[in-house]
RNA sequence: GGAUCCAUAGCUCAGUUGGUUAGAGCGUUGCAUUGACAUUGCAAAGGUCAGUGGUUCGAGUCCACUUGGAUCCACCA
């Protein structure tokens, strides 16, 4: 053995030597499944750091298939709609083109090159890694047959009454040029000018000014006395575009209290005013046009952008002294683009819409009864409140990549067919034969939710059977309600049984300073560029040592470098035992905690052994607790300043045959505990020991 | 507006159902060592556990409030 441990001989070699044993897919037995469903990386782009915390998975992975389990975990990687195509589109930018220039099919085409060359080398940097996954299993939210589950859960919601085409409000970016569901709306503070604007006998107040010309009611609370005497009534005033008439209604969501408690409604920019109009019945004028520009009925401000609108109208306004006053310190919130930052415009606009209540009830149930929990269990109250609140969620995205909605209309009675992807021969209404495909995509998440069964029952034979409802879902907590909520209710809609038992959630790595990774701040730091420098069993260990699991953590580099010490330590031990071998040749290996027990004869050898099985006894419990960073500190404690730095130091100097005997068993032992968490560096060290086949398919010590 | 998390050594963080002298890594200081390992060992210095009040025989840990930081949810016109 070489003086120090180097990474860099070993852990291609170690990998493909349990890659070609196929050690990773379970074996078709009689024991126990376990399973865990990776959450496919999405395959535009290459792994950053919060993916080498998949590690939590390959740990529970390792430790359930030395158990014994058959155990599976299952890869993947996710299209990533709108994600991909907005990273997609900023690589056109750079060489000067963007997504009008290239027709629909060619668009899907080049993306799909793209995407597809990314998830190559993402499943070669997951297997850098170390990550046990069985790739004989490797699937893609794109492959035909995932479609095809995908349009099948469509279809039989659609026929349930579950999916709607509804006409409202929907969040949209102009600059995207799309719509978005609730969750993908970021809010934002921001100060802006508050307009006290007259209304001929009322002064109400406004930060939108620009959307006036859309306006067509005017709004107090029902119980405000002060307003009281205009409930009902019409009033004549004064606008940009000469007089006009509007009603004055009375409803309770009205605060009094702000501004002068007269508000505009403007039913097709607002989503409360569109709410108050349909329940008082009002006119939707359009103002704001998918771009971002004003329509026409705005007269000379047609063309317009809304930032440029809005000062111009509040000029010209203040010029005919239609403007009272101005607040302009102002602080409310907007909603913004959650990629691109651009202010999100509700649009009035037709999209397919989930009913999510009778959806929401039973995965409330599942994880009120406790057949779904929560580690850490704090994240079950957000998940909880956000079912109980939850709104219906709008699946239709304007974009090209991604999932084609299966929905056909009628180009003469307007209604819609939807098929399980077949097109269909004629309107089921008035049997015309003119039907044509909606143009949008699903929401990424729709596919996403239904990963759990969707890949078990597309991977081999009784897979869906044995493996499903799979053993955990580990994830980042930031997809909580995008993603676990979602597989929870769709799960249980889709197969009727929840699609895992335990939540598993851990946070986010941030840069070393802190602050969260992002290409726009350029502190993002590539993972692999670590496993080259520091070995991948280092930075395994680095990310689970040292940091409550569930916390968020800044990379560290002296935390790397102590975990890259610590699998040299080990290493070492094993050179010092190997050095005592020849003498030694004749001791049997893989003696349990008992026999070594019965066969031990100094004292503080049998000590040892006793604390070996403590360990042993202690670390099983915090895995199976999901106490990483317990585990790893125990670990790292036990082999360093132990067994190490007391444990050898005392044996060192009265090395018999039988004590020899208890020494290599005990870091036998050793190796096995820590395989899960440092698998390269005890690999290598068990083949050359020749301990047996492969450390990978060991059984887990069992403490006596 | 609702909710959550965090605040412990110079830095990054542990501290498990409340229980002796509050721990680790890195850093600092001293000593040792051609020994499995200088990617080492031994030792030392360094903490009013954010603040205030409460519960308790006992609080870093539980409760309330305050301050500072982060995050999630939310149709504040």
């Amino acid at each position: 053995m070489d003086k120090v441990y180097n990474h860099k001989f070993v852990e291609e070699k170690i990998y493909q030597m349990w890659e070609t044993n196929r050690y990773f897919t379970p074996p078709k037995n009689q024991k126990k499944p376990y399973s865990i469903i990776l959450p496919p990386p999405n395959a535009n782009a290459p792994l950053h750091f919060g993916h080498a915390m998949y590690v939590i998975e390959d740990i529970l992975i390792r430790f359930h298939r030395m158990k014994g389990f058959a155990t599976l975990w299952l890869p993947g990687a996710d299209h990533a709609g709108f994600e991909t195509q907005f990273v997609f589109e900023k690589k056109l930018e750079k060489e000067g083109k963007s997504r009008f220039d290239f027709d629909r099919e060619t668009l899907y085409k080049m993306i799909l090159d793209y995407v597809l060359e990314n998830k190559k080398g993402m499943q070669n940097q997951l297997k850098r890694l170390g990550f046990s996954l069985d790739w004989t299993r490797n699937k893609f939210t794109l492959d035909e047959d995932i479609v095809k589950i995908v349009y099948k859960t469509f279809k039989k919601m659609y026929d349930d009454g579950l999916i709607y085409r509804g006409e409202r409000l929907v969040n949209y970016c102009t600059k995207c040029g799309t719509s978005f569901s609730d969750l993908e709306v970021n809010h934002k503070e921001q100060k802006d000018p508050l307009y006290f604007i007259k209304y001929g006998p009322l002064t109400l107040a406004t930060v939108r000014p620009e959307t006036k010309f859309g306006d067509t009611a005017i709004a107090v609370n029902t119980k405000d006395k002060r307003y009281q005497r205009y409930i009902g009534k019409e009033i004549e005033f004064e606008t940009l575009l000469g007089k006009r008439k509007m009603k004055i209604i009375a409803d309770e969501v009205i605060d009094p209290d702000f501004g002068t408690g007269v508000v505009k409604v403007t039913p097709a920019h607002d989503m409360k005013d569109f709410e108050m109009g349909k329940r008082h019945n009002l006119e939707i004028i359009k103002v704001i046009d998918l771009d971002g520009r004003l329509t026409e009925i705005t007269g000379p401000y047609k063309g317009m952008r809304v930032k440029e609108a809005r000062g111009k109208v509040a000029e010209d306004m203040e010029k005919k002294g239609l403007i009272e006053k101005v607040d302009n310190d102002y602080i409310h919130t907007i909603e913004v683009c959650y990629k691109c930052g651009t202010t999100i415009e509700p649009m009035l606009m037709p999209q397919w819409f989930v009913k999510m209540e009778p959806l929401a009830n039973p995965a409330i149930e599942a994880i009120e009864e406790r057949k779904i929990k929560f580690y850490p269990k704090r994240h079950e109250k957000n998940i909880l409140w956000f079912l109980k609140n939850i709104k219906d969620w709008n699946i239709s995205r304007q974009i090209v990549w991604g999932i084609r909605i299966p929905a056909w209309q009628c180009q003469e009675c307007n209604s819609w067919v939807i098929t399980e992807r077949e097109i269909p021969e004629k309107c089921k209404d008035c049997n015309s034969k003119k039907l044509k495909q909606d143009e949008d995509t699903f929401d990424t998440w729709f596919s996403s939710a239904q990963w759990p069964f969707a890949t078990l029952k597309t991977t081999k034979p009784g897979d869906f059977d044995y493996f499903y409802p799979t053993s955990v879902m580990e994830t980042m907590y930031d997809i909580l309600l995008f993603w676990v909520a979602r597989m929870i209710m769709v799960g249980i809609y889709a197969t009727g049984e929840i699609p895992f038992k335990d939540v598993v959630l851990h946070g986010m790595v941030k840069d070393p300073l802190g602050k969260k990774m992002s290409k726009s701040k350029g502190n993002v730091i590539d993972p692999l560029e670590t496993v080259d420098q520091y070995g991948a069993d280092a930075v395994r260990f680095a990310l689970v040592y040292g940091t409550a699991f569930g916390n968020d953590q800044a990379l560290s580099y002296p935390k790397l470098d102590a975990a890259r010490k610590f699998t040299n330590k080990l290493w070492n031990i094993g050179r010092f035992i190997e050095i005592n071998r020849s003498q030694n040749s004749k001791v049997k290996t893989q003696k349990s905690i008992k026999e070594l027990l019965k066969i031990a004869m100094h004292k503080n050898d049998r000590e040892w052994i006793e604390k070996t099985d403590k360990l042993i006894k202690d670390m099983t419990k915090h895995i199976e607790h999901y106490n990483f960073h317990f585990t790893a500190e125990g670990l790292y404690d036990f082999t360093w300043h132990e067994f190490a730095d007391k444990y050898i130091e005392d044996v060192k100097n009265r090395i018999t045959e039988n004590s020899y005997t208890v020494l290599i068993n005990l870091y036998l032992i050793l190796l096995k505990l820590l395989h899960p968490f440092v698998p390269f560096v005890t690999e290598e060290i068990y083949q050359r020991f020749g301990f047996g086949e492969s450390l990978a398919i060991e059984e887990w010590p069992v403490h006596a």
